[in-house]
DNA sequence: TTTTTCATGTAACTTTTGTCACATTCAATT
DNA sequence: AATTGAATGTGACAAAAGTTACATGAAAAA
C-alpha cells in the first residue's frame, strides 16, 4: 500500500490506483546506490519516504553534490534518460533508509497523457529540478566556501529536523568539491565564533548559527 | 514561411502545418533580452536562426553566462514556466540576430499528446539542458578560471565558426563571474604562450590554441 | 589491552583569484 | 586636431583556497 504524505493530494484516484499496479515498491539502505554513472535507467523513482543524495562526478573523479530529494519528489534527469533511453549521468545515493515507488518507463509517456495529474508533476519536478541546478550553480560560482558550508549545514538542518549533524569533514569536503583541510579549517572557525561544536563524526549547531 | 535547418526531419508535417498557423514568427536584434527575470513567459520559443546566451544573476547583481542555445533549440526552462505560468528565472539576450518561432503556452500540452515528435523534442531538450547546467557546474566546481577561459573562447568558436572571436574582456569576465583584470592577466598569458592574439574587442585564436 | 584505522587539528607554505590604482592606447566624436 | 570615453596593460598587494606534512585523539578490531 502506497502512502506518502501528499501522494493523494497530487495524484488523481485513478492514477494512484495504476500506480499501485504497476509500480514496484523498493526500498534502499543508507549508502545504497540508486542511479549511477553510465548505467540505462529503466524506471523513474518517486520517493515516497528517506532522503536521497544526488552526486556529479569529474573526469578525475572528484564529485561534487547536486542537489538532495526527499518524500514525494522524484528525480527528472531519471525521467528523461527513461523516455529518452539514456544513460544516467549523475550518481544518486540514499541518504538513510528509502522507500520509493518505481515507474516503469512505458508508463511514463502513457499517463503523460491520460492523467493531467501526472503531467503537472512531472513539469513541476522539471522546473524544482533546475531551480536546484541554478541554486547550485549560484553557490559555487557567487559565494564564497564559508558561505557554503554554511548553506549546506542549514540544508543538512532542514532535511533532517536536527540541529546535530552526522558527517564527518571528509564526506563535507567531497560534497563541496573541496579538501577536508580546507572544511576543518572553516568548521574550527565557526566554532571559534561560539556557532557551532565540534565531536567526532558530528557537529552541533547552536542557537547562534541560524 | 518556416524554414529552420532539420525542423521537418524532427517534427512530423501535421505538427508542422500546426506550428506555421499557431506559432508567431519573431525577430530580435543582437543584444535583445528574450527572456527577463520576474517576467512571465507565455510563448515557448524554438530558435530558427542565430544564438541565445541564457544568463543567472546573483543577489548583488552580478550574471553568470549558463548556456548558448542555437538553431533548432529551445529553452526548456522557458517550457516549464509558460506550463505551470511561473516567472522566468534567467535572463535570454539575443547573441546575433535571431529567428524565432514563438509557440503559445495553450499548445505545448496539447501538441504533447497529440504529436510523438513534438513530445521527444520537448524530452531531448529537457535532457540536454541538463546536461549543459551539469557541464557549467562542473566547469565551475572543478576547473580553474584560464581552463574555463579556454573552454570559453573554444564554445564562442564553434558557435560563430570563426577563430576570431569578438567580445570584449569585460564581457568575458562577466560571462565567467569574475573580474576584468583576471580575465586580461589570463588572455595575455595566452598571448605569451603563443595560442592567441590580442586586439581591441577582438580576440584571435592561432592554430596552437586548439 | 594493544593495535590499527579513521577523524580531526594545525602549522607552514604555494597557488589562485580578487582588488586597487593608475598608465596607456585606440577609436569615435566634437 | 583635440577631446573624450571605452578597452586594455600592469604592478603591487590582499584574501581565499589548495597542498603538504605531521601530530593528536577517538573508536573499532585484533
Amino acid at each position: 500500500m502506497i502512502t506518502a504524505p501528499g501522494f493523494s493530494s497530487t495524484f488523481e484516484p485513478a492514477l494512484l490506483q495504476e500506480m499501485q499496479e504497476c509500480g514496484e515498491l523498493k526500498h534502499f539502505k543508507e549508502g545504497d546506490v540508486i542511479m549511477d554513472y553510465g548505467k540505462y535507467i529503466r524506471m523513474m523513482p518517486i520517493i515516497v519516504k528517506g532522503t536521497i543524495k544526488v552526486l556529479r562526478m569529474d573526469e578525475k573523479g572528484k564529485e561534487i553534490l547536486l542537489y538532495y530529494l526527499s518524500s514525494n519528489e522524484s528525480c527528472s534527469m531519471a525521467y528523461s534518460c527513461c523516455v529518452e533511453a539514456k544513460k544516467s549521468e549523475v550518481r544518486a545515493i540514499a541518504e538513510d533508509d528509502v522507500d520509493l515507488i518505481a515507474i516503469p518507463h512505458n508508463k511514463l509517456d502513457e499517463w503523460l497523457c491520460k492523467y493531467p495529474s501526472w503531467k503537472n508533476y512531472i513539469m513541476r519536478s522539471f522546473n524544482e529540478r533546475f531551480l536546484e541546478l541554478l541554486k547550485s550553480i549560484e553557490s559555487i560560482a557567487f559565494h564564497k566556501l564559508d558561505e557554503r558550508l554554511i548553506a549546506y549545514l542549514k540544508e543538512k538542518q532542514r532535511l533532517t529536523g536536527s540541529s546535530v549533524i552526522k558527517v564527518s569533514h571528509y564526506v563535507i569536503a567531497d560534497d563541496l568539491a573541496t579538501s577536508r583541510v580546507v572544511i576543518s579549517r572553516l568548521l574550527k572557525q565557526l566554532e571559534n565564533e561560539g556557532k557551532i561544536l565540534l565531536y567526532r563524526n558530528e557537529i552541533k549547531l547552536l542557537k547562534d548559527f541560524n
